[in-house]
DNA sequence: CGAATATTTAAACACCTGTTCATATGTTTG
DNA sequence: CAAACATATGAACAGGTGTTTAAATATTCG
């Protein structure tokens, strides 16, 4: 049952999800974790982003239920806390690392300018 | 090799996707064209936005290459430019229908309840 | 206990984005 | 060509959000 009606409350939640994977930073964090649990401090340094930010997007992917937390002495590990979370990602990843795969459509005028 | 590095190149595009995709408004519509090509004031009418937002929402989706257009008289029919689109949405879906899938985390979590 | 490391938290700031309103463009029809 | 319907566009407003800086909270160790 391949149901595409979704309630209100539904596409909510579902869109708050994809908000939180939304984000550059918040991407790059859960890329980094997909391989495994991964300290703050080293999801930092392989991101590139200061650990303050990183632990600022790891509590909205928490909240979001996108990443677990496992605490091993001073460290935090953390990890993606859902199955669905990491095929999504592969499956996305695949998605933009092979464009016009398939079917490509000739002639697109619609305007790929800068995003924003 | 699931090779789950990405450049910072291809995380932007896929978060841009992400962020496409991480709007009620938009989520709504990209649902309603899942079952197949749809007319802007239908998909107004569906989801029961306006026209006009509706209008300008599909604009920015098909700049991602998320929807794509076909006129037929005056109307113009909007679906689902892409099979990745419509295979992450159901998997992200089902998602969110089969909350808390395996175990509950103890411990305790930022905040469960209550949406911000 | 006091120092050092690791992560979290809070407040402030700057930027982006969704929504509405009004108007324009395109299309069919009489 | 004018009228009516369908969609698109532009500007303005309102709200949310990512980032930084600085300080606080854990946790281990001497």
């Amino acid at each position: 049952m391949t149901s595409t009606a979704q309630t209100q409350d539904q596409i909510a939640d579902l869109a708050g999800v994809f908000h939180l994977m939304g984000d550059p930073s918040r991407l790059s964090i859960l890329m980094t974790v997909l391989t495994g649990p991964r300290p703050v401090g080293e999801i930092a340094a392989e991101t590139g982003l200061s650990p303050s930010l990183v632990s600022h997007h790891l509590r909205l992917l928490r909240g979001g239920r996108l990443v677990r937390a496992d605490r091993r002495g001073k460290q935090v590990f953390y990890a993606i806390d859902d199955a669905h979370i990491s095929s999504v990602l592969m499956d996305m990843a695949e998605h933009v690392a092979e464009p016009a795969a398939g079917g490509p459509q000739a002639g697109h005028q619609g305007g790929p300018r800068g995003s924003a």
